[in-house]
DNA sequence: TTGTGCTTTCGCAAAATTGCGAATAGAGTT
DNA sequence: AACTCTATTCGCAATTTTGCGAAAGCACAA
């Protein structure tokens, strides 16, 4: 329906290629650790706006100031929708997510 | 340093019971499964976008069709970051997550 | 009808994330 | 020094998400 819906085959090897081969965990190691680093400083900041110390907010969603903790460290890379909802949600707020196109270099 | 750091737990259980509360899992049947509602949406979009079925999208992230079909599914409840993130990467997207202040009735 | 391609559902094992207590560290106060 | 509050790190069990094959459904064409 949308384009050709024969030999996509092909183009899907292209993409696959150009995705996985030539960098295959670099990408995710620079694009991706940065947006960790982000996510970790947006909560902290959203707790610290709110003047809240960690136990507080781990309780507020319930949980402890570990898990927190986890959370605010700029190295974790186990974020998930689940909590990021859960931490929003607790501030008044709500986790928006968009999809947004990369460039491709130039 | 953001406000008065004493006498907050007060404030805590305030906001404790103010979001918990009343509604303890209303808000998640209502707001959270819309949201999971259109992350859903917005991955079919995508790759019905990209002209790609979803055993070639599915190879695409190095996973199956079912899970595609699974994440496509608008009563999943289970979408994660790092499934979103393969998604956008594989159609050279990437995801942007914002914390947004929610409207508190009127 | 058969065949082909795509999608959907189901079940369970594997991997990732969360829960949580305990211990440690740091800063500030008395 | 001791005391208090906060933050951080560690280890492991519990829960959640993922992987993946198999089977069935659906639409369309021959």
């Amino acid at each position: 329906m949308a384009q050709k819906p024969k030999s996509a085959t092909d183009a899907v090897e292209i993409l696959r290629r150009r995705t996985y081969d030539g960098k295959p965990e670099r990408l995710k190691s620079l694009e991706e650790t940065r947006a960790n680093e982000e996510i970790a400083r947006k909560i902290h900041e959203l707790r610290a706006q709110a003047g809240l110390t960690q136990t507080q907010l781990g309780k507020l969603i319930g949980t402890t100031a570990s898990v927190i903790c986890r959370l605010e460290d700029a190295d974790y890379e186990g974020h998930s929708l689940a909590m990021l909802r859960r931490i929003a949600a607790a501030m008044n707020q709500r986790v928006e997510i968009r999809f947004v196109p990369i460039r491709r270099s130039a």
